[in-house]
DNA sequence: CTGTTAGCGCTTTCAT
DNA sequence: ATGAAAGCGCTAACAG
């Protein structure tokens, strides 16, 4: 009950069964060069003998760092986050490291100080921060001048640093292909939240998409919006409403994709039959909507793990830590289909 | 970088400014008696002065203790757990301590080791078990065994403890008296997951409300599912392929209650129209189907920060920590209306 | 009510 | 390649 170790063991408990000095067996469980495979071996056999789990409070203090990773966010009820925090936690494990959750209000105007605050007092080894932190210049500079090292899950390309990536653009121009080559010429498209910078790149990609296809950019057809199912709602009011609506939606995320479908569902607008629709993200939902929904899929847990194994891999070896692409899918599903002769109309 | 403390502030320091011991600015953070109000105030100014922080690690190496709470879950991607923390969070900064994430996969063979050597390695204070964890006899054993201190989220009756649940079969039978108001008779329900005590509590809850409107049992309209979006396709295609279908479907979450939906979709059954149907949970998706989903509110970080709370009390005064009841609400929507005169038929 | 002393279990530094 | 001693920053046990 609270015992500060769960076994009994300690280091010179090894040290004496493994006929060694305390210092050897720190070495092992350190992955200390310096020790023979042999030494080491015989160190590894009284370790498993007797259960010995190295004290982390003790560990920390000692070694004056904390074995800990902070995951910094800004939406807490997101289960994209919760994704993420599996594969932080798949990498923390393999590396002996655990890690703390550290949501952060982005709007509110002091959110460096809490986040510096919580650094100060719990001194993480590093942070896994996401979007759209990632890109939140004050908060970089802090960070840097503080030396705290992070690693950044999609950070728009000038905040780079290490971690990982996906080449969204590509992603979305792949996207607009496919719906180009169902015969769709109008394509509407509902914006992220402009914060962040997969707005941006997805917006780039839909251009890219239009371009390719010999399709003239109408401002018209493009509505800004905040990643959330609200704003695929309006944004889709907005397009059935015009005079020549569009017969295909990207809509920036699935969340705005199932406000799109929400929208359409409202007015009689069937589909795909009246209108395509296409999200990002490929969330749980994404096949449970009705008619499943056509998205780009991301694959969040295993960008969490690899920022994460940047970042302790940073720790040990600064030079070789990245920003790691990370492949993309298009998931096609019954949200799409062949372009209609006459555009949606509101029944 | 990964330095201890954030600041370099220690503890004597504060004691030299303040005039004092160290342990008496010791007992000052950890709220011990026996210091005069006056000593106590002059403590907390020349803490705050220097911005003294106690280190964690020296805090719990000295102290025997972590100031960790383990979260452990079983589904490592439900925004339910996100809702959880969330929660858990809240309670943990208040007290400081902090929180660290577990999962643990139910179904796995040595999932009680898992938990075992997470607690023999990180000697958490205590554990927030959610369910179906809170009803794992082996595992709870276990606990005890070890002295683990736990609090639970939802547990069985029988294997109440400390911590927070909602009345569950209260708040359906609740919802089934809004159903019949709406003139239904025939009445399906597709169960939960078999291994959660959510499920009897929900399906006695949906018994008690036929007893209560007088109608008999039928056990053809009630069927086996597992808390999933596909348990509810599977169970809405059997109802509503039945000689008499339902006219209305209760749902064991609202998980269950979209693929309902979307099974009622594929068949061309309207809804309310044709088919009522209810949840239970109140995900933040229930607002975005569409129609928008009756269900049943389930204050989820609410629930974490009451359980943290009671474990964080349990270490302190372990007599007045409790089982604490949290209120439920009804959050009716667009998926219910009026019985139909003839029963769902597929089109 | 307050202070002194002796560690907590590990890693560091510096020898060897 | 290995070891001995000296702490890391705090709290427990005991004095006063």
């Amino acid at each position: 009950m609270g015992k500060s170790a769960g076994s009994g063991v300690r280091i010179d408990d090894v040290a004496r069964l493994a006929g060694v000095s305390m210092k050897t067996v720190s070495r092992v469980f350190n992955h200390e060069p310096n020790v023979r495979p042999e030494t080491r071996a015989k160190v590894e056999v009284a370790a498993k003998t007797l259960n010995f789990r190295p004290n982390p409070s003790a560990r920390s203090l000692a070694g004056n760092r904390s074995y800990l990773v902070s995951l910094v966010y800004d939406n807490p009820s997101s289960s994209y986050v919760m994704q993420v925090v599996s594969g932080v936690l798949d990498a923390c494990e393999a590396a002996h490291y655990s890690m703390m959750m550290r949501p952060v209000d982005f709007s509110s105007r002091d959110h460096v100080d809490v986040l510096t605050d919580s650094v100060a007092q719990y001194a993480p080894d590093g942070l896994i921060l996401t979007p759209p932190l990632t890109d939140d210049v004050a908060l970089l500079e802090k960070l840097k001048s503080l030396n705290v090292r992070y690693a950044s899950i999609s950070p728009r390309e000038k905040n780079a640093g290490i971690g990982a990536r996906l080449d969204e653009r590509r992603a979305v121009r792949e996207m607009m292909a496919h719906i180009v080559s169902l015969g769709h010429r109008r394509i509407g498209h509902i914006k992220g939240h402009r914060d962040h910078g997969a707005s941006e790149w997805r917006l780039n990609g839909y251009k890219d998409g239009l371009a390719a296809a010999g399709i003239e950019f109408d401002k018209d057809l493009v509505l800004s919006g905040e990643f959330s199912f609200e704003s695929g709602v309006a944004g889709a009011e907005t397009l059935l409403s015009l005079k020549h609506p569009p017969t295909a939606i990207f809509a920036a995320n699935d969340d705005t994709a199932a406000g799109v479908m929400h929208a359409a569902a409202e007015r009689g607008v069937r589909i795909p039959q009246d209108l395509s629709v296409v999200g990002f993200d490929d969330l749980p939902m994404a096949r449970q909507l009705w008619p499943s929904l056509t998205t780009v899929r991301q694959a969040s847990r295993e960008m969490g793990r690899i920022a994460a194994e940047q970042l302790l891999l940073s720790i040990r070896e600064p030079e070789v830590a990245g920003m790691v692409q990370v492949p993309y899918e298009l998931v096609l599903r019954a949200s799409t289909g062949p372009a209609p002769k006459r555009p949606a109309r509101s029944r």
